[in-house]
DNA sequence: AATTTAATTGACCGGTCGGCCAGTTAATGG
DNA sequence: CCATTAACTGGCCGACCGGTCAATTAAATT
């Protein structure tokens, strides 16, 4: 058991890693098999072996990563049990954390959007709908303004936190842009004071 | 002059329209010079005799798409004067307007986001300045509140349009979610209630 | 009309692509 | 201990890759 010479399920997660890591940097079409089986030690065809094809294991690096992703926000949300204001805020703080320590995410993504996959979007079905649904609990109760669709509002927050690290390299040439965090609060500031009922 | 049988400036143009169409839909590694020069119906040497090779084909249509989007982004924003709310206002819904007509525009930012290309930073660094500035005005005059960044303002709309489109296909999967127009008079509903002074 | 210039072509290059297949080698279990 | 199974290898395939080059052809210049 110890110094065993084959191990099929930890090299298929040496090969699994491997790709994970050079798609998400190149993309899927920048990538060849040769350079895998390279990355991960192996040869061409025991990638074939274990995963088919190309595609076919481009296709298990991104289920295995969106689950990987969806069960990481379901535990950061599990923990959470009030739905009033403050659970809005440390969830935006929560997600633009988790999106800045793991830049991979964002760029398998960013990957997945542009060939029109359709797959990762129900990845984060069950997350959205029920955040809100605490949303719409505090609307109900009347500590968020009630006149704005709560999906609209998760939908927001993602906006705004994926895209600033999406488009990092795009933003940094602007003038006077701050740092990840000054962008957080301006955020958060904007956000929450738009949501809050006025009494005036 | 016009039957003529060659027109190298025409041809060029041609060679150029289908590159872009194809390189925003595949992305560059997945488009072949093959593929190209079908598309545009002359001879793969034809493309290396204008272009060079693919990667300067690729540079100069990424250059002169960004010119263009900046180009029509300046004359939108050339047209408005005054520096108040409404003015904001505006700015999002033709920024929304833009990109809802002009996917291609999306999918090229994306594109190069992901090779971390900072040449289309610099292609919007002096709409986006001036917007800052529009803002920070408006904030002098006490229409807008004063405790945020104004550059990140504009980051925030820029982020909350662009993802919206770019994210289509994910979003589309989310319960509760909205049309564009919805999502775009919430986002605005929340942007503005969150920048506008209180008087409580 | 002759000459020069440049747009355009097709054949060809060495190299790499994804995938396949016939073996070899190591663990398994009867 | 031997048969079965499956992990693993190396070599090969046809197709395609980006790029080059000499030749052809049409326009521009003289």
């Amino acid at each position: 058991m110890e110094t065993q010479t084959r191990d099929a399920d930890a090299t298929r997660a040496r090969i699994l890693d491997a790709a994970t890591r050079l798609f998400i940097e190149h993309g899927f079409a920048a990538v060849s098999m040769r350079r895998l089986a390279e990355a991960s030690d192996v040869t061409k065809s025991l990638i074939h072996h274990h995963f088919g094809n190309k595609e076919q294991l481009w296709e298990e690096v991104k289920e295995t990563a969106f689950q990987t992703y969806a069960r990481k926000q379901q535990e950061m949300l599990e923990t959470a049990e009030q739905s009033d204001a403050e659970l809005l805020v440390s969830s935006v703080r929560a997600y633009f954390s988790f999106l800045r320590e793991n830049p991979g995410v964002v760029r398998l993504f960013a990957w997945t959007h542009l060939e029109e996959d359709q797959t990762c979007g129900r990845s984060d079905r069950d997350l959205v709908a029920l955040g809100a649904r605490r949303i719409r609990e505090a609307q109900e109760q009347g500590l968020l303004r009630a006149d704005v669709n709560p999906t609209h509002v998760v939908t927001l927050f993602v906006n705004a936190c994926t895209h600033w690290f999406e488009a990092r390299s795009h933003h940094s040439e602007w003038e006077g842009i701050g740092t990840d965090d000054e962008y957080l609060e301006d955020f958060i500031r904007i956000l929450m004071e738009g949501l809050t009922p006025r009494k005036d």
